[in-house]
DNA sequence: CTACCAATGTGAACATTGTTCAATTTAACC
DNA sequence: GGTTAAATTGAACAATGTTCACATTGGTAG
């Protein structure tokens, strides 16, 4: 007997065009940023209509945090893959994924930080938990570090060290400002944190 | 004989209107976000058409564009009255002025660093710059701290330093997030200045 | 003071883009 | 094949940025 349920070749067809459409929206917004995302061109690029964007995503804000949410769990998933063997290894290698996959995508990043929701609808829980949930992947390194510091402590160390690194990373990557060479921008990364785990009584290695 | 240029009474009540174009618009972006500024909405509030608000400002970004200049020279101004007598001091300061300045303007920080431009119109470089210059308000302080570094070192680590800064303090009064406590905001921001001064070799003291 | 003119202001009309929904089409089921 | 519920459509609507021909204004020369 099958427990799962079956996909009808109506479901299969949705679902398809489902995901054509967020992979047409990711495109445009990856490429040529979120101000340039809309809906006539979503759908057309799908071929299908205006209409049908809307039974399937509620509103068009539905679109961008589908794609956004998508984001996350991409960064988290490439997060997830930094090698945990040795703990002061990772604390490097998880800034310097994220730098990776925060040039390569730099636009569905800022989508993600930087999408406000019309009037005072709130941004979706579920995908400020992932963001918090991404954060949090320097916790179990920072513990193994620091055997003797109490839980909580790391967890808002792991917090702050993660954003501190966002904004040294977003900043350092907005064309709009005077561009940080990438290599640059990378040794920069790394001195940081050098200097931080020093601050906190580690001896830095690379 | 006087070499500043007159102001015509034509002039004056020119620049009455656009200094309360401006005024509204801010009002607008600090209490209800930038998504929610909309040129009849200011072209109402200040008794003019929206023609006027064109003529002022060219179109709808060179209002927003203002207002964002506007909240940097304020911050900067800000940053400037952090006293200087004592250099590690003058550090905690920095960082704490910003938190504090970011926390009375949220939305109009928001503005400044989430703005895009249409198509691909390059951001105002005057507005970068100035950005950038508030930035290095860390330099100061810096190479008096560590007499033996390159100047080069000092200026990419104060960028460093107040990057990080920014990234702590924007995520941290995301309220979109899990909102941490002001109070416990500034702990934060102070224990990592704390962490990372003792990182570069210098002694933290509050 | 009046006439003229250049600068400025106006708002209706237009362009773009998000949103809705009555009518149509599709496909699952008997 | 007929019935019906669901999905799809796209024209119409709504919200909002932008333009521009016309009206108004205020300075200035005669």
């Amino acid at each position: 007997m099958n427990n799962v349920q079956e996909e009808s070749p109506r479901d299969q067809k949705k679902n398809r065009r489902r995901v054509q459409i967020l992979e047409i929206a990711r495109g445009i917004i990856a490429t040529k940023g979120l101000r340039s995302l809309k809906v006539r061109d979503v759908a057309e690029a799908a071929g299908c209509s205006v209409g049908s964007v809307y039974n399937e995503f509620g509103d068009f804000d539905g679109v961008i945090l589908t794609v956004n949410r998508e984001t996350v769990q991409a960064l988290t998933a490439r997060l997830r893959g930094v090698p945990a063997e040795d703990p002061v290894r990772q604390l490097y290698g998880l800034a310097e994924t994220y730098l990776e996959f925060f040039a390569e995508h730099a636009n569905l990043l800022r989508s993600l930080f930087e999408h406000r929701m019309e009037d005072d609808r709130p941004y979706p829980d579920d995908i400020l938990q992932m963001v918090m949930d991404a954060f949090a992947l320097m916790h179990p390194p920072l513990v193994r570090v620091l055997p003797d510091a109490e839980d909580v402590k790391i967890a808002l160390l792991s917090r702050t060290l993660f954003s501190a690194v966002h904004g040294i990373i977003s900043l350092g990557l907005e064309e709009r400002m005077v561009a940080v060479p990438p290599q640059m921008l990378r040794q920069q990364v790394e001195q940081f944190i050098d200097t931080h785990l020093a601050g906190l009584g580690i001896q830095p290695q690379r």
